[in-house]
RNA sequence: GCGCCUAUGGUGAAAUGGAUAUCAUACCUGCCUUCGAAGCAGAUGUUCCAGGUUCGAAUCCUGGUAGGCGCACCA
């Protein structure tokens, strides 16, 4: 590997020297000008041997032009005193040469289990664009840790019992002629939200119902919630088709939340929990946290309690976990500090192998988006909605309706994905429409649209008969195309460390703009071009990576667009 | 009130404590008789404020300002 070789050699020419100096730190600089890789070796020493960064780095440069690393085309010194090497143009070569499918993974997570719990949308409830971009984040982490090597284990939890419920049932009850769909029963909730908050006795009712609901006591009302339960459900699952998820596991909180106020009453008389106000609590405040209530004054068991059922239930349906990570916004992250620390608590091994990523809000621009009010964008409508843009923009080519269904589908979930991948996941959205969802420039359409030209380039090769070669030109001069190529496995690598997928993103977008640069600057395919069959090798390889790296954001690739 | 998070061109974003802060979009100017113009090339414009740490700060620390989220039986 040429990072550990240019590392050996650095720091032997810093040993020679008889520099003290800290860890050799090499790193791509931001600019290709300033070269393949960079070192501040001399900067960071300079203190230490109490002389002038720049004077040092003129030593290593001349101590390493003694026995040039292999690879090394050059070696400056430039700026403040950092040390620049720039590779030969074999080196590039090289690695176009082992570039295949496997391109980007690596084997940090060889043998180890990691679940992914995402989406979780709940039955009952709309299946909101927030839902959409919770997916599109935790299936990309899966992905991220698919190439990893990691086994991955998907999973979806679910909350089909709780006041939400109770609110739909109540508000479907309410109207008189209601359709069993999804959009009824999202309907149905916002009604009942609405009653709860503003209606004394529709708020008694609903209570009254919650409890009912838990106790299946009713058989009335149990058939009503089977039947919406499973609508919810059905629903939910053409959804995840065409976003491309397969869960392994469906959690229910119906299910968990027996579990977890077992362990929450077990807990309790060991004195983790306490009694308060006729509820079961959890003093957060000796750790600094706040109280929060794990078993309500009904008996019920709230969130806090199904969670810690579901947690424990994880690690018994799969053996061996090494990481298990709950996606969610970040509204609830002080409730997870909460949680976080009961588990470590209850049960520490589970616990300290349980990671909470928090993501950003995907809200409108009027403001934050609530199912209870029923301001809501539906997964499916915006889906919907850039589908149409889609049609109206391709409605003149000639293709079959049905092959235009097709590309709308992958065009438009693409794109979504994209806007909400580019970005580091910490932040919040600010949906607009026009705005958020692009064709142009930054977007899934232009990643999808490098991809299939490039792979037109490589159709009309095999038209006219030439293959590709990697071997270099006699006359040849490294593209940025190469410079950018073979860093892919380090981006994914970092994807996966930081739990980032925005990285990928980022250098796809990169890629792909010097790809076509590359590609308006001359003919690929070219008879008469000796450098003809390299140039066509570069074009396989970017496809390659183009591929896996849309992959692991979950974004499809067209064959045509 | 307390806690957590955020602040980068007009707009949306990127940047491992590093070099002249990078993209996209919008606006303007060119390029389809080359392998797909959802593209390419060019022009304009940016780190909330005040201190501090550091050879070096958008990044770390302190104090402001502005915004988001959370703070007892919703999830």
């Amino acid at each position: 590997m040429i990072v550990e070789e240019l590392k050996k050699a650095i720091s032997e020419a810093v040993k020679n020297l008889g520099v003290e100096s800290p860890k050799v730190e090499l790193e791509h600089p931001a600019e290709l000008s300033h070269g393949d890789y960079s070192t501040n070796i001399a900067m960071a020493s300079a203190k230490l041997a109490k002389q002038k960064p720049r004077d040092i780095a003129e030593r290593i440069v001349a101590e390493l032009q003694k026995n040039l690393p292999t690879g090394v085309e050059k070696i400056e010194v430039a700026g403040a005193g950092f040390i620049n090497f720039h590779l030969k143009k074999e080196f590039f070569a090289d690695a176009v040469k082992d570039i295949d499918g496997n391109f980007g993974k690596n084997q940090s997570f060889a043998g180890k289990k990691v679940m992914v719990e995402f989406t979780d949308p709940n039955p009952f409830k709309e299946f909101h664009i927030g839902h959409l971009m919770d997916n599109a984040i935790g299936e990309s982490v899966a992905r991220i840790f698919e190439f990893h090597s990691a086994t991955v284990k998907r999973a979806c939890w679910q909350g089909d019992v709780g006041m939400h419920v109770a609110k739909s049932i109540w508000g479907y009850r309410k109207e008189e002629e209601t359709e069993n769909t999804a959009q009824a029963w999202g309907k149905a909730y916002a009604r009942g939200s609405e009653a709860f908050e503003t209606d004394e006795a529709a708020k008694k009712e609903i209570t009254t119902l919650n409890k009912v609901i838990y106790e299946k006591s009713d058989s009335e009302v149990n058939k009503l919630y089977d039947s919406g339960r499973q609508i919810s459900l059905d629903y939910f699952e053409e959804i995840y088709r065409r976003v491309g998820t397969k869960f392994d596991h469906y959690f229910f909180e119906s299910k968990e939340g027996v579990e977890g106020k077992k362990i929450v009453e077990e807990f309790l008389k060991k004195g983790v929990f306490e009694q308060s106000e006729g509820a079961v609590v959890f003093k957060g405040e000796q750790y600094g946290l706040h109280t929060r209530v794990f078993i309500n004054s009904q008996g019920l068991p709230t969130y806090e309690a199904k969670e810690l059922g579901l947690n424990k239930k994880k690690f018994e349906v799969e053996k061996d976990i090494s990481l298990s990570i709950i996606l969610s916004a970040n509204e609830i992250s002080e409730y997870f500090k909460v949680l976080l620390k009961v588990m470590s608590l209850v049960y520490p091994p589970i616990a300290a192998k349980t990671k909470h990523l928090s993501h950003g809000f995907l809200k409108l621009s009027e403001g934050k988006m609530s199912s209870r009010k029923g301001n809501v964008i539906t997964g499916e409508g915006l889906i919907q909605q850039v589908k149409q843009l889609v049609f109206e923009k391709i409605k003149e080519r000639e293709m079959s309706e049905a092959e235009k269904e097709t590309l709308a589908e992958i065009v438009a979930v693409g794109a979504i994905k994209y806007s909400i991948l580019r970005q580091a996941i910490g932040g919040d959205i600010i949906f607009d429409f026009d705005k958020s969802i692009s064709f142009e420039g930054d977007s899934g359409p232009y990643l999808q649209y490098s991809y299939v030209r490039a792979k037109s380039v490589l159709a009309k090769a095999e038209a006219e008969s030439i293959k590709g070669n990697p071997v270099l030109p006699k006359e040849w001069e490294t593209t940025v195309l190469e410079k950018l190529l073979y860093r892919f496995p380090e981006v994914v690598e970092r994807a996966g460390t930081e739990l980032e997928p925005h990285y990928v993103t980022t250098f796809l977008t990169e890629l792909a703009g010097v790809f076509n640069s590359w590609y308006a600057g001359g003919k690929i395919v070219d008879a008469t071009d000796p450098a003809s069959p390299y140039k066509l090798a570069l074009t396989e390889v970017f496809v390659t990576t183009m591929e896996n790296g849309l992959w692991l954001l979950g974004i499809k690739v067209p064959e045509r667009m």
